[in-house]
DNA sequence: CTGAAAGCGCTTACAG
DNA sequence: CTGAAAGCGCTTACAG
């Protein structure tokens, strides 16, 4: 293009970028004729010569969990925003391969990694390695253990709001079907329901309180059956993830108890599933996007600053959304005018 | 590192590469440093010098639509074993996007581009320019205006398998709720479903072809309604997409109509709900991870390939999945003795 | 206001 | 078997 135009590399670099030293005659001459020859600038060798790729990677457990959709959404749209693009790669909830993922994040470089870990990361030293190398951030699925900026929903509070709901609509003996103590997602909303309790002087019961190592919709169930199966029945059930809860309203109308009279049911994650079951699940709303983006405007931030010190932790609020498998609108006068 | 060893950078060079001409010896020497400095070959240096990023591009329209999720797993892990890293775009549906997207891309010097097209896309010209620049494979949401490989599953089979289905356990009045045949997908399930008529001599009724901009719950129940409104009401209803038949399985509940053995319903995609609602839904499933391997696996092809010439259709197959909404199996032995 | 030159980190033909 | 040098396409201090 320089020789075309007469003129040497650097100035058309120059006029390219919109330096001030140019004449806005030879910018627009420049310009004029890069259009034509439709010249696509080579962002590579611009990354190569600067140490900056204006990639992000990110790695994730598992990209068909609904949620991650969501979340993907708001990290893709933020990072497009702000002139970056976004490598994805799914770990597969395998430990070995989200490290030979970070590592090959690395070799790309990729200005930042989000990370989003497995269900049981062990080998944390390899990631926390990372941090020497790249700006890092955990999301949704973090782990207190690695120094850097992580971002969540409030998890603890977002529990703590959907079992005081179910308080508030007079229930007194609420069971929990949550994961094994290895999820810490699964623990802090667990530590929510905790607090719920004790706030409103509702003594711990370990008989309604059930774990299992996986949830589905077939492990709700069967949690729900043993539910049942007590002397002494819950008279609702908050479940961690909506799946849980499909299979306990499922368990439930089997066994034609009433919903939400005798048992209520409160989900979490406001899936799709939530208004599809009759009756609609109750559940908390988690805003993916901004999780997201969060992420994405606090990474940036840590590329472009020199530092990386002070890391936060960011938790994103949630909202319950009350649907009938929780609170019956019929019956709602009456519970007011009490 | 070549400072530290004593030897050129030439050598280390040609040593990590496992070049035939350098002496074991030395090749020992330089990658045992290598591990103990922890060296990262910088892929940028590499890629600029070699104008190969190893980057494949992805657009995609809608990244929350629960298919995307399966084709994209395929696409990364295929991706991935093959040396690539993916980068993903989501077009929101909008063509601006979409050319602005896939023009970053080429900027971004990606090897090759994986897009699934808008709903309508109308600058096609746009996208053919883009042929010129890098290998392009058009996948799931296709258009025969675009001279390039495609990978797609085959609907007009897969619709023509699910009305058979249906004839064959004895539907005679067979509705179909599609989109407009502004949808290339839509259009092509419509084939199969006209081909399926055609060849059992069934004549085609268009009171009970019914069609609408955008497919969801409501409108499924929406068109669910118009048909059972209709003096002759149908015996069986094909919808192109499950949520359509989730709405229409809603009302036909509402109205009391018997399912299957009054009005048998046939959704597409095998999506989770098929075992969520009851009854549970028969469905096509679309094997998305095979898409997705398969588009990438062709795109490499052609990466590597100097000529890009005869560009093929290829259309996976997929499989019908019966459940109780169109077959009951307590009447299955008397349909077969009959 | 513009140009010549160095340099980003690698690979590879060329020379020895 | 190894080294010196060129070059991938850009940007930017330096010089004029």
């Amino acid at each position: 293009m320089a020789k075309e135009l007469g003129i040497s590399i650097s100035t058309v670099s120059r006029a390219l970028n919109d330096h001030f030293d140019i004449s806005t005659e030879t910018k627009d001459r420049v310009k004029a004729h890069a259009a034509k020859v439709r010249y696509v600038p080579n962002a590579f060798a611009k990354g190569f010569r600067s140490h900056k790729t204006n990639i992000i990677g990110v790695v994730i457990p598992n990209i068909e969990h609904r949620f991650t959709a969501t979340l993907l959404r708001g990290i893709i749209s933020t990072a497009e925003q702000n002139g970056y693009k976004v490598i994805i790669c799914e770990s597969m909830n395998s430990d070995e391969k989200q490290v030979e993922q970070l590592k090959t994040m690395i070799e790309f470089g990729v200005d930042g990694v989000l990370l989003s870990l497995t269900k049981k990361t062990k080998n944390i030293d390899e990631i926390l390695d990372l941090t020497q190398h790249v700006p890092l951030i955990l999301f949704d699925r973090i782990s207190n253990k690695v120094a850097c900026t992580q971002v969540i929903i409030d998890d603890e509070d977002a529990a703590f709001q959907a079992v005081e709901h179910l308080i508030n609509t007079g229930k007194k003996r609420i069971a929990i079907i949550k994961e094994t103590d290895e999820s810490n997602v699964s623990e802090r909303r667990y530590h929510g329901y905790l607090k719920a309790l004790r706030q409103h002087n509702i003594e711990v019961d370990e008989s309604i309180i059930m774990s299992s190592e996986d949830l589905s919709i077939e492990e709700g169930q069967r949690q729900t059956k043993v539910l049942l199966s007590l002397q002494n029945r819950p008279d609702a059930i908050f479940t961690i993830i909506d799946l849980a809860a499909v299979g306990a309203i499922k368990e439930l109308k089997k066994n034609k108890v009433k919903i939400p009279s005798e048992i209520a049911v409160v989900g979490f994650s406001n899936s799709i599933f939530c208004t599809i079951i009759k009756p609609n699940l109750s559940s908390i709303n988690q805003p993916g996007n901004r999780i997201g983006e969060t992420a994405v405007n606090y990474l940036i931030e840590e590329i472009k600053s020199e530092d990386h010190l002070n890391f936060k932790t960011i938790e994103i609020k949630t909202n319950l959304i009350v649907r009938k498998s929780s609170f019956n609108p019929k019956k709602a006068s009456k519970l007011q005018s009490q």
